[in-house]
DNA sequence: CACAATACGGAGACACTCTCCGTTTAGCAA
DNA sequence: TTGCTAAACGGAGAGTGTCTCCGTATTGTG
C-alpha cells in the first residue's frame, strides 16, 4: 500500500472509534471522513461498507478477548462463579460502542458477515471456558459456544439499546447461567 | 374527528400493516403515504412517529396475546412445557415484523415509549403465566415477568436479526426456562 | 526525472425524514 | 341550500445521510 494510503487509513480508524464512541454504530460516516480530514471516496474506497470499518476497528480489540478470558478461567470460585464472571466480561467485550451487541451478535454464526473473523475469536473464547467446565461436568449436554454467544448476546443487546446498568443485567444473566449448568 | 380524517388513518394503518411485513420495522414512511394515497404531511399528522404508527398497528394484535396466553395457561403438560410453550408464544407475537422483537423489548419497562401500553400487555400476560406457576412452587424466587420478557426478547430479538428458524431458538428457550424454574 | 500506477476528494445522484403553508373539504348554522 | 370556518389535506423542499464517479494529484520506480 502507499504510504498515504496507509496514513489515511490509520487517521480514519483512529477517528471513527473516537466517533463510534461518542456516537454509536450510527454515526455518520461522511462525519468520519469530514473528521478525519479525507473526502468521502477515500474513506469508502478503504472501507466499502460500514462493517468493514468496525470490523478493522475491532482489530486491537481481539487481543483484549484471549486475555480477558485467560483471566476468568485463571479465577478462583465456584463453576457458577465462573460461568457468571465469563458472562459479564463478554457482555462487557461486546458493548465497546452502542449497537455493537446487536452487530456482533447478529453477525455471529453468519459466514457472510464482514465481521465473520471477530465473531470466531468470540465463540472461540466461549468454546474454551466451556470446554473448562465441560471437563468438570459442570455443564448440561447439548450446549455449544455459539448458542451461549447468542443468548448472552440476547441479554447484552436489551441492555445496551435500554439502557440497562450492571445491576440490571446481573438476574438475567444468573438465569442464563443456572439454566446451562447442569442440575 | 372528521370523516375525511378517519378515513385517511384507517387506509394508512392498512397500508402499514401489508408495508411494514413486506419490509420490516425500517420501511420507508413515505412509501406508506404514497400507497397510501394521501401526502406526506398526513401520514405525520396522524402518526407523528415512527413508533406512534407502530402502537396503532399493534392495536388489534393486542387482543391476541391475552387469547394465546389463555390457551397456554390451560394447556396439559409439566411446568417446563407450560413455560416453553408460553416462551414460543411469546416470541411468535413479537415476531410480527422484522426488527419488531428489538423495538418491543427496547420499549419494555421504560414509561416513556410511545408503545408502552403494548408492553404492559405483554409483561401482564407473562406475570399470568409467572404467577400460575409460582403458585405451584415452581419458579425460582427473585425473578419477575419485566425480566423474562427481556431475556425471551433478546431471544427473539436474535433470531430475528440473525432469521433462526425455530429449531435454532428451541435450546436458547430450554436454557432460559430451564434457568428460571425451581432446581 | 519522467511516467504509470495508485490514491485522493468532493460534487452530486439518490433515498429518507419531517415541516410548512397555501389549498381544499366537511359539517354546521341560518 | 347556502355560506362560512375550523379542520384536514398534500406535496414541495430543507435537512441529513449513503455511496459513486471521475478529473486531479501524489507516489515511487526504472
Amino acid at each position: 500500500m502507499r504510504a498515504d494510503a496507509q496514513r489515511n487509513r490509520d487517521r480514519i480508524l483512529e477517528v471513527a472509534r473516537e466517533v463510534f464512541r461518542e456516537q454509536g454504530y450510527d454515526a455518520s460516516l461522511d462525519l468520519v471522513a469530514k473528521r478525519a480530514g479525507v473526502g468521502a471516496g477515500t474513506l469508502y474506497r478503504h472501507f466499502p461498507t460500514r462493517d468493514d470499518l468496525m470490523d478493522a476497528m475491532m482489530q486491537s480489540w481481539v487481543d483484549r478477548v484471549t486475555e480477558s478470558t485467560d483471566k476468568v478461567l485463571a479465577s478462583e470460585g465456584s463453576d457458577r462463579d465462573l460461568l457468571l464472571r465469563w458472562f459479564e466480561t463478554y457482555v462487557e467485550l461486546i458493548s465497546l460502542h452502542k449497537g455493537g451487541p446487536a452487530k456482533i451478535t447478529t453477525a455471529m454464526g453468519n459466514p457472510e458477515s464482514p465481521i465473520r473473523s471477530k465473531c470466531q475469536v468470540l465463540s472461540g473464547a466461549a468454546a474454551r471456558v466451556m470446554e473448562s467446565l465441560g471437563e468438570r461436568g459442570a455443564l448440561r449436554p447439548g450446549v455449544d459456544a455459539v448458542q451461549v454467544c447468542r443468548l448472552v448476546g440476547g441479554v447484552a443487546s436489551v441492555a445496551d439499546q435500554s439502557e440497562l446498568d450492571g445491576a440490571a443485567v446481573r438476574p438475567l444473566l444468573e438465569v442464563v447461567a443456572d439454566g446451562m449448568l447442569a442440575r
